[in-house]
DNA sequence: TTGTACGCGTTATCAA
DNA sequence: TTGATAACGCGTACAA
């Protein structure tokens, strides 16, 4: 519990002093510094991070909001963000929504309140409108989702060409009727796999069903009734894209339930190789995104944003604005072949 | 960025009246209320936390400590602790370590530096010599172990007699040769589970060979390679009794791999119920823990902790040290049986 | 090279 | 019912 004026009461010197030796910023005569540092030590010094932030404007701190904490996907990018951030002394504060937009609301008032320094959204958007005052003001950067109506910065794979990829090569290995199982909720990274898988099919000339367009839960048991539904159709589909991993091993499930071969009887293709697609029985054939990569270049650009602020606070208040740009950063996608989809000999 | 000050000034008030209104601590005139009100809204004023915790010494943020937030047993621990939290307005901060000692100790002086009111441990522990004197000052509290050397007041379910438990039901269903894979890294938790296991066994009068007992990496992969090397014994187990899911799950792949059957030729239990046991094909037989209610306990027992050090600092400084008791708290645990393991039919 | 003094944005005490 | 003002712990311009 001491303070700076302990420690400079203890070492015989003024609190600026003390405060010079912890800063290294200005010269201290050594024989001074070497008093500070006894006297830190005698007393277990620890200097307050409030009082620094209070004074300095700046928490070192970083927010990371994302819908919830027990999904593999988001795991992975919060651990790329969290590698950059630490080297550059930042940390980061995890905020979980649970889809609540209150909540999330909540957690974006921690620009306000000082508690962040900036804040990096990994949650997929909806309609937040009010966002747009804080866009202006604040260092905000946008993960997994790009080519919105807000100017944010966004990171992101080209999710239309991953699912026209995705989909290109199901046609390619003698799939002719492919249903696609999206998760509900509008997110555009969904709506634009779904776009991405329509164009493959049309231009392979393949027609499908409306039937084959399932919307589901974003989760197992999402993918194993609209695979159930599926499967009931007929004709039904000889393959299935779940836009999640999560949901293809749902339709796994169930179509190992009904007594049949997945990779055989039927392919099934996820999305985002979180590893339970690694790992399952059989493995998921799937979309991967760098998902590490992703985090940490949201780091580096939410990092860029807060140091331009910086600088442009201490030359001229009324630059400020202009310095906060955005951009889109597209990242590679890459196609994970495993044992749930296999070529088709004939 | 308006502050207090811009508030009293645009109301006409003094910025004590402000701070009246906003804390609700005081009477005032509902006419001044009014205007105070107006002046927060016209100028979008929001209060800063960083002024606030400074004055108040108390920054309602718990610090969470977890090992790696890509584990699935972790995250519902977390999720029960934020719930608590919100609910009694506190905010919390995961730090991740990666298992590292140093970025451990970093995050520990989050106490030090006033950056949090509270930590809770979500991992597993180590020498740590350096906590005592921690644990005598800030309030502190470990999950999923207990009953060590230092004083620290533990949430865990008795893993001893859970893997007895276990143990004792895979002895139920037939089997007389029974394998034990535990993780790298001598956990309590994980030696308490193998006494469990042992005791089951000498109980039931069978004999464990030595080489029955693996050691192995706490992943996918660790669970394969010990796996491996247990059914090229002669004689081979006929059940494996796994610490964790995720390596047991790995030696049903590996089974799997030879052409052998899981919860027929061979039987496997893991540990933690964590979602992939559940989903996983087959299904893996494992303890489950409450982890959503251990993490809710956890966070209670921290903020009795905070609100008895901020009563003690206010009555007499010299006393605060007492109200930091610990206790170990037991949570139930419970077999959740399913298809990796069979009952055996003579 | 070092010390004095102010301010960061609050809350709380004391007077008025 | 309100206002003036002293803290909280720190960094830094300015003076010495």
């Amino acid at each position: 519990m001491a303070t700076i004026k302990d420690v400079a009461k203890h070492a015989g010197v003024s609190i600026a002093t003390v405060s010079r030796v912890l800063n290294q910023s200005e010269k201290v005569r050594t024989e001074t510094v070497n008093k500070v540092l006894y006297a830190i030590k005698e007393l277990g010094y620890t200097p307050s991070a409030l009082g620094r932030q209070l004074r300095t404007s700046c928490t070192k701190n970083i927010l990371v909001i994302v819908p919830s904490i027990s999904n593999g996907f988001y795991s992975a990018i919060i651990e790329g963000i969290k590698s950059k951030a630490t080297k550059d002394g930042y940390n980061i504060v995890v905020g979980i929504t649970n889809d609540d937009d209150i909540i999330e609301q909540e957690y974006i008032q921690f620009l306000d309140t000082k508690v962040v320094d900036g804040l990096i959204f990994l949650s997929p958007r909806r309609n937040r409108k009010y966002l747009k005052n804080y866009l202006d003001v604040y260092p905000i950067v946008q993960c997994n989702e790009y080519g919105l109506e807000n100017a944010i910065t966004t990171i992101a794979i080209n999710n239309f060409k991953a699912a026209y990829d995705a989909t290109k090569y199901l046609i390619d290995i003698g799939n002719k009727s492919i249903a696609f199982v999206g998760g509900e909720g509008d997110y555009t990274s969904v709506i634009q796999r779904k776009q991405g898988f329509e164009k493959a099919l049309e231009e392979a000339n393949l027609e499908v069903p409306k039937e084959y367009f399932q919307k589901t839960l974003f989760n197992f048991e999402g993918g194993k009734l609209a695979c159930k539904y599926l499967l009931e159709l007929t004709p039904a589909p000889t393959a299935i894209f779940a836009a999640a991993d999560i949901i293809a091993i749902g339709a796994i499930k169930q179509i190992q339930n009904i007594g049949k071969q997945v990779g055989k009887d039927i392919d099934v293709i996820g999305f985002d190789d979180t590893l339970i697609a690694k790992i399952y029985s059989p493995s998921v054939t799937t979309v991967s995104q760098p998902r590490y990569e992703i985090g940490v270049i949201a780091c580096e650009m939410l990092l860029l944003k807060i140091n331009n602020i910086k600088i442009a606070n201490e030359s001229s208040a009324s630059t400020s604005k202009k310095t906060l740009g955005y951009q889109d950063i597209i990242v590679p996608h890459k196609l994970e072949i495993r044992e749930s989809t296999k070529k088709k000999e004939n």
